[in-house]
DNA sequence: TTCGCTGATATCGCTTCGCGATAGCAAGGC
DNA sequence: GCCTTGCTATCGCGAAGCGATATCAGCGAA
C-alpha cells in the first residue's frame, strides 16, 4: 500500500494523454519522459496501459520505422482529448479540496 | 477502462487522508462527503481502502457508539500526514505538467 | 419478546490492473 | 550466421475495484 505510488499511477493516464497530444510518442521515450518527472514506470505497466488506452479509443497508433527499428507511435484522439479535459477539471477540484 | 474514474480512484486516498486530518470521520459520512464532490464510491471500494490505509499506518481508528449505533471513526496519523504532504507535492507537479 | 426496519460496517466473488521478469523481433556489425 | 542493441509484447502472480450481499446493533410496533 504505497499511497503516493498509487496516486501517481492514476495520474499516469493523464500525463500520457497530455504528452501524446503534442507529439507522436512511443513507449520507450515516454518511459524516459515520465521518469524525468519522477514517475518511474515499468514496461509491464506502461505497455498494457497504452494498449488499454488505445482499446478505449483515447489513443491511436501506427507502426513507424526509424533507423530500421520499428516503433509504435501513439497520438491522442479527439475522444482522448475530451477525457483529458475532464481529468483536468477533476484535477482542479482535487487541488482545491486538499488545499 | 474509464480513465476519469481511475484517476479519481487514485485521488480518493488523498481526499480521505485530507478529510480525516481535520475531523474524525466514519465510513458512511465519508462516502457522502466524497459523493458531494463527484466521487461516487461503493462500499466495496471504500471499506477495504480504509482498512488498507489503517494497515499501512496512515489512519488509526476506534469504535464509538452514536445513538446506539456503532461507528468506526478514523483519524490521520503522523505518518498519514507525511504521505499526504508528499501527495500534495506530486499533485502540484502534476498540475504544472498537464497545464 | 419477537419481528422487521434502519444505518453502519464487513465480506465475497469475479474481474481488472500493476509490474518485475522474460521473451520476441528486426537491423547492423562482426 | 550469430551476438548486440533498442523497442515492444507477454506471462504470472499478487493486489485492488466494486456491485451485491451479509452481518450487526438498537429502535419501534404489534
Amino acid at each position: 500500500m504505497d499511497v503516493v505510488r498509487e496516486f501517481r499511477n492514476g495520474a499516469l493516464r493523464l500525463l500520457v494523454l497530455r504528452h501524446a497530444t503534442d507529439a507522436e510518442v512511443h513507449g520507450a521515450l515516454l518511459s524516459e519522459w515520465l521518469a524525468a518527472r519522477g514517475h518511474r514506470v515499468s514496461p509491464g505497466t506502461l505497455y498494457p496501459l497504452l494498449h488499454r488506452l488505445q482499446d478505449a479509443g483515447l489513443l491511436k497508433s501506427r507502426i513507424e520505422v526509424v533507423d530500421g527499428r520499428r516503433v509504435r507511435r501513439y497520438r491522442t484522439t479527439k475522444r482522448g482529448k475530451r477525457a483529458l479535459a475532464e481529468c483536468r477539471a477533476v484535477l482542479a477540484e482535487l487541488a482545491a479540496d486538499v488545499a
